[in-house]
DNA sequence: AATTGTATAATTGTTGACAATCTTACAATA
DNA sequence: TATTGTAAGATTGTCAACAATTATACAATT
């Protein structure tokens, strides 16, 4: 092999130009999420990219991006379904997140900036606006959205990327868990709290709000699978 | 409340029929991780599908794979490049492992099996001898695969998915690093005392352990680079 | 009735050709 | 000299047809 890039040369935002596979699985992304696409259905290559008008080409490469984010699962020859969540992939899912929200948090902690305060405020304020309408999946996607401030304003890449790896699981389960549901009213004044307690000047308080905030998730989950 | 064994039927070990692009995904990991490829260099479709003997499609699946992993990145009509690691990739690869792998064994400690502790066993006496060997591919091979012990026996499959996503890239930078100190000779008694707390009955040491581990990979890190 | 074998249909895996985009070299211009 | 425009080449993106595999229906057998 050869060539390897001029060493100074450093890539800065390489302005990524659209390509189809992307705007595919945006729009499949939203369609699994918003229930229009159910759980366990199978994704049929054929219809699928008759549907978006392109060919089996770069719609295989967006289901291989779902594939990657765990939203579809593929089996060779087989076909491609969407993910049918159990009560283990939840709870997983949430302490996943008490260990990566808690890194996110120390490591942005000594360094929250004004930007962070008024954006974390300004993503509260849309999701209460959200659960006022009943809206399950803009609901979902600001719940989502809210958690991702401190990913996106840490600084570290790495965890950026795999909060992102499970942010649309997390959103997929929540939707699915409120259209069940059939409201989206805050159960209680958690993200409140959430808030108060990231602007606030205790780490440790924060920490331990983590935990009890997923805590609490999951024992909706499992209520919510007894009744 | 826990526990599967759920009515309906149940998706059993499907057997995965292996198809090109694993393969080729499996050969390249290797080509990068040996440093036959070096970090930054351009993998091009055409070269890389007559090396391998397969048609453009399979390839580029492959290459996504290895993208999803990080080890390679892809900028759309410009091509694909072998990841080129930064002090702050190394920094947070590091900080992750020690959120990962803290996790991990806070999850399987109450239940330590037999096979756990001779595996652990098996894998570092694997290490010791490709490090004695100097064989830089398998020494590193053999540190990853000590340490992916826990997230295989865990139970905990996001969390085992969300290693695996970062293994390569851990791998990737020992190679290199191994490489160019032109040894593979521990630097101290690390692994042995990973190992031993690992099997021990102390929790909180083995916590402290990995923090004080990961530390040290920074240090050491940041040592080459400025030597 | 339950099981097994077989043909058929449906679906995914793979290929080679063509289109779109980017990179490079180089001449024209100020 | 430095800059800009342009054309050629290289590389990736997309497509439509073909091959390989799996799933289904149904008859034959026990």
């Amino acid at each position: 092999m050869n060539e390897a890039a001029p060493a100074g040369t450093q890539v800065v935002a390489p302005l990524k130009r659209e390509t189809f596979s992307d705007r595919i699985a945006a729009d499949l992304r939203r369609a699994i999420i918003s229930g229009e696409i159910e759980a366990g259905d199978q994704l049929r290559e054929i219809e699928l990219a008759a549907r978006f008008g392109v060919s089996r080409g770069p719609l295989r490469e967006a289901l291989g991006l779902l594939a990657s984010e765990g939203l579809v699962v593929s089996v060779p020859y087989t076909g491609t379904r969407v993910l049918k969540l159990t009560a283990k992939d939840v709870r997983e899912i949430y302490t996943m997140r008490t260990c990566l929200e808690s890194l996110a948090f120390k490591e942005i902690w000594n360094s929250r900036s004004e930007a962070f305060a008024t954006e974390l405020e300004a993503r509260h304020k849309k999701l209460l606006g959200t659960q006022q309408l009943s809206d399950h999946v803009a609901s979902s996607e600001a719940e989502v959205s809210l958690h991702s401030l401190v990913y996106e304003f840490c600084g570290h890449t790495l965890l950026h990327e795999s909060w992102l790896r499970i942010a649309g699981r997390l959103q997929f389960y929540l939707a699915v868990h409120q259209r069940a549901h059939g409201r989206t009213a805050p159960i209680d004044d958690a993200h409140e709290r959430y808030v108060q307690l990231a602007l606030g000047d205790s780490l440790d308080r924060m920490l331990d709000e983590i935990e009890a905030h997923m805590q609490r998730g999951i024992v909706q989950m499992e209520d919510y699978l007894d009744g």
